[in-house]
RNA sequence: GCCGCUGUGGCGGAAUUGGCAGACGCAAGAGACUUAAAAUCUCUCGACGGGCAACUGUCGUACCGGUUCGAUUCCGGUCAGCGGCACCA
């Protein structure tokens, strides 16, 4: 052992070791408990960041762990490689896509996961962008298709004008294109769609069930599948055969409603209109809605406008007859695109009727009785009693709400339903870098997918990409003319691909059998494996990612692959790293790089401080002095033990005849502290803090130099702190695990259990208080019955001072803590 | 606007079931070692006041109130910050 702790020597060596004698490879074991640790895999984009460092420190403490508390750890890592910033790589620079994307991942992997030494099994790695990986994609596209489940729609979607392509709702933010701030409009394409809004209900349902989730994440998944329950109703249209179909979550209002508003894209404007004097005006000013962007329809401070179309309708409940509007608020997405306007009790019917002039009518009234149309400042919308209702006067409105949408269905006049607003999963994309979707055009059978016999349909690598026009795709003609399957004839494939978040949604199925050829992933290799014990990653995946793998999930349970209704068992979202208030970011500046960390610091450094610095869902606030602290504290491990490894060496380590020692005592107490830390809610902070305070005592104990005797638990003090360590600084536990004479590698050692008996200690310190304020402190055995306690601290002087001699009316003794004397 | 989270020293944070507020680390100050510096080691370190001193008094966990012998912790209200959703009928 070298009297100073060279990092950079040991580390590469231990990483070596680990790598040649494949210290982590796992395989399936029916006789050991399985525990799946999984953080979610990076994008390929060139460079891990500091974030990166902190996800998988935190998720290799994890496996370290629970390696050595005996379980079978499954802990792989893998590349999400598909996206366009692959491909603007290569409109920029002209590198072919997989080219820069397998450079990178050569890069991270080889240059910066591994100098971490992060306990992969690096057998199980999976790359979505290789063929053996996204031909399942398109399987499993194809086994959707048959069930309904992906499907074609002409839709709106958001187009870049000046990108000249699709983006996806994630890729806009404030309406503008991520990538040239261009304002994004609308566009109406054909589009293939996952049916996720078939298990909406399970969903949503489920979120119950994941207990070990976040509430927060299910909060957000909640808002963003947004269940609203209601009734549909059917206003027949005044001199019409049609019916205009309306959708409400207040059925207890519909005797208030005094107009209709329909949305400017709604199918019936168009008959409702016609004819009608002013329906040039009124078609204008739907082309003039509907010809604004994403950014201006969704402005919370645009003016609600409308136009009256000349039409009316009869409100099915009273037979009166309201006038149908064009609103430019009404939503076509939502609902049925058309709703009754009810302005005494929705505060945009109320301002849209203000504004124009139109009736108001109170239905419901509140416990004063004082609403009144004329004096009205805002929409009543809380609780109070029906009234202008027909039969239903005097209900109360909760009420209400079930037996109007009981005596609406008994007419047959509408039906209870449910809107969500969660949407079709939209997988269409016009870019290069991904999967192709397998369905081929042909002109006499229409769309027809690709047989499994022909999987993977491949992606052309003699694609110009030029960043403008159509999907690249479509100008490879040798990709694009094929035959159609079913006849032979003709045919032209689909030239999009595939939303990369499809190869993200069952990825940590592929782990469970990396090389499995014939299906996705094995069914057996997953019964063993699954469900996650314990997924770990930043917030910002809260709905979009964790969302698409549940319902995934739920698809290939129901495709009989996999028997299992959820994938994550356990989520931990961890917070950001930040610096100087910020998150880290090339635009700020303010971005340290995880290479210059590792090269001055080292890899043990680098995950001390970003796991003691803050627990992990919080944010972690970048400190270069924190990092200096790190690295002191595991010199000082490294000096304490050089100074009395000799001495140490051939020395049997201390068993329960060393109870009462207090170096002794205080290693049990780290165990209990650091085994209690971890277990709950993974406290790496304080369990790291736990064994500062070991070493510090360390110090204490050896600083007069070391008697004969006191070896042995001298020696049982280094062999734990060694161990207790091993999951946060792997390398240093390593090394010094070796130069205590160990064979073997420390990540399999058996983790230590404290001695309950040797953390007693004799004596204890109870708190005097008088009236709740701490007076004096007194030092009694330990198990000194509570009177005793009472009578030494009565007996206390200072407690005398306080009590002047005054009856004590109440004494509050806690055993072994504290008396409270009440005067 | 709705929903969620968070407010503790100069800073990051700790206090696990309502029982010693500030563990551990950083920064700062003093000292030891050194020709000197770095490194290392030791000590001090919430605010205000009293004492030469060991010590000691009062206040203090965003703010106001409540429950309790006792509240950073529980309850009600207010404020601030962060995040998500948002014309969803």
């Amino acid at each position: 052992m070298e009297e100073r702790y060279d990092f950079k020597k040991v580390e590469e060596r231990w990483q070596r070791a680990w790598q040649e004698q494949k210290t982590f490879k796992v395989v399936e074991d029916p006789s050991k408990p399985k525990y799946y640790c999984l953080e979610m895999f990076p994008y390929p984009s060139g460079r891990i960041h500091m974030g990166h460092v902190r996800n998988y420190a935190i998720g290799d403490v994890i496996s370290r762990y629970k390696r050595m508390r005996g379980f079978n750890v499954l802990h792989p890592m893998g590349w999400d490689s598909f996206g366009l910033p692959a491909e603007n790589a290569a409109i920029k620079h002209g590198i072919p896509p997989a080219q820069w994307t397998f450079e990178n991942i050569a890069y991270m992997r080889d240059k910066q996961l591994k100098r971490l030494g992060l306990s992969y099994d690096w057998d199980r790695e999976v790359t979505t962008c290789l063929e053996e990986y996204y031909r399942w994609n398109q399987w499993f596209f194809i086994r959707m298709y048959e069930r309904g489940l992906a499907y074609k729609k002409l839709s709106y979607v958001n187009w870049c004008p000046s990108c000249n392509t699709v983006l996806a709702n994630e890729q806009v933010e404030q309406g503008l294109c991520w990538r040239c701030s261009s304002v994004v409009t609308h566009k109406e394409l054909e589009q293939w769609f996952f049916k996720i809004t078939a298990y909406a209900e399970e969903l949503l349902s489920y979120c119950e069930k994941l207990t070990g989730w976040p509430e927060r994440v299910l909060t957000m998944q909640r808002n963003w599948i947004g269940k609203s329950i209601g009734v549909e109703a059917d206003f027949t249209v005044q001199g019409s055969a049609e019916k205009l179909t309306i959708f409400t979550t207040r059925p207890d209002t519909l005797y208030g409603v005094t107009f209709m508003s329909i949305a400017p894209e709604h199918p019936m404007v168009e008959s409702l209109i016609n004819g009608t004097p002013d329906a040039d005006q009124v078609r204008a000013f739907c082309q003039r809605v509907m010809r604004e962007d994403r950014a201006e329809r969704t402005d919370e401070k645009r003016k609600k406008e409308g136009m009256f179309t000349g039409a009316y309708a009869i409100n099915p409940l009273n037979n009166e007859r309201v006038p149908i509007w064009v609103g430019n608020f009404v939503l076509m997405e939502y609902g049925t695109g058309a709703i009754m306007s009810v302005p005494a009790h929705d505060q945009r019917d109320f301002e849209f009727a203000r504004n124009y002039g139109l009736p108001i009518r109170v239905v419901i009234q509140n416990a004063e009785k004082n609403l009144d149309p004329s004096t009205m400042k805002e929409a009543y919308v809380e609780e109070g009693t029906m009234v202008n209702s027909g039969p239903f006067d005097g209900t109360p409105n909760g009420a209400g709400k079930e037996k109007v949408a009981d005596y609406v269905e008994q007419r047959n006049i509408g039906r209870r339903t449910v809107n969500w607003r969660l949407r079709d999963w939209g997988i269409s994309r016009q870019r290069y870098w991904g999967t192709p979707i397998p369905i081929i055009y042909c002109e006499a059978c229409g769309a027809v997918p690709v047989p499994e016999k022909d999987l993977p349909v491949r992606l052309p690598k003699d694609v110009a990409l030029t960043g403008k026009g159509r999907s690249p795709l479509s100008e490879s003609q040798s990709f694009r003319d094929t035959t159609c399957p079913t006849c032979g004839g003709r045919a032209h494939r689909e030239t999009d691909t595939m939303d990369t978040f499809v190869d993200s949604s069952w990825y940590f199925l592929r782990y469970c059998s990396p090389g499995e050829s014939v299906a996705p992933f094995d069914k057996k290799a997953a019964g063993y494996w699954m469900n996650i014990d314990q997924y770990i990653g930043g917030i910002e995946h809260a709905v979009l990612h964790l969302l698409y793998a549940r319902f995934f999930t739920k698809v290939i349970r129901d495709l009989g692959l996999y028997d299992g209704d959820e994938p994550f068992l356990n989520l931990l979202t961890q917070g950001m790293v930040i610096k100087d208030g910020a998150k880290m970011s090339k635009s700020k500046g303010n971005v340290v790089d995880p290479d210059f960390i590792l090269t001055k610091y080292g890899a043990d450094t680098a995950r001390l401080f970003s796991l003691f610095a803050a627990p992990p869902e919080r944010d972690l606030e970048w400190s270069d002095q924190g990092v200096d602290g790190a690295y002191r504290f595991l010199h000082r491990v490294w000096a304490v033990v050089y100074k009395n490894i000799e001495r140490v060496k051939d020395v049997k380590p201390a068993g329960s005849e060393a109870r009462g020692d207090t170096l002794y005592r205080k290693t049990h107490l780290t165990i209990k502290k650091v085994t209690e830390d971890i277990e709950r809610e993974f406290h790496f902070n304080t369990a790291i803090s736990a064994l500062m305070e070991m070493v510090n005592a360390l110090y204490d104990y050896t600083s007069d130099g070391v008697e004969e005797q006191q070896l042995p638990v001298l020696r049982s003090a280094i062999d734990m702190l060694t161990l207790l360590i091993a999951p946060f600084a792997p390398h240093l536990a390593e090394e010094l695990n070796a130069s205590l004479g160990n064979k073997a590698s420390i990540a399999h050692s058996s983790w230590p259990t404290y001695d309950p008996e040797a953390i007693v200690a004799a004596e204890v310190t109870i708190v005097v208080q008088v009236n709740g304020k701490v007076r004096s402190r007194l030092t009694m055995p330990v198990g000194a019955p509570d009177r005793e306690a009472e009578a030494a601290a009565l007996a206390d002087p200072k407690v005398k001072e306080y009590t002047l001699g005054k009856l004590p009316k109440k004494v509050i003794v806690v055993p072994g803590k504290l008396v409270n004397i009440v005067v």
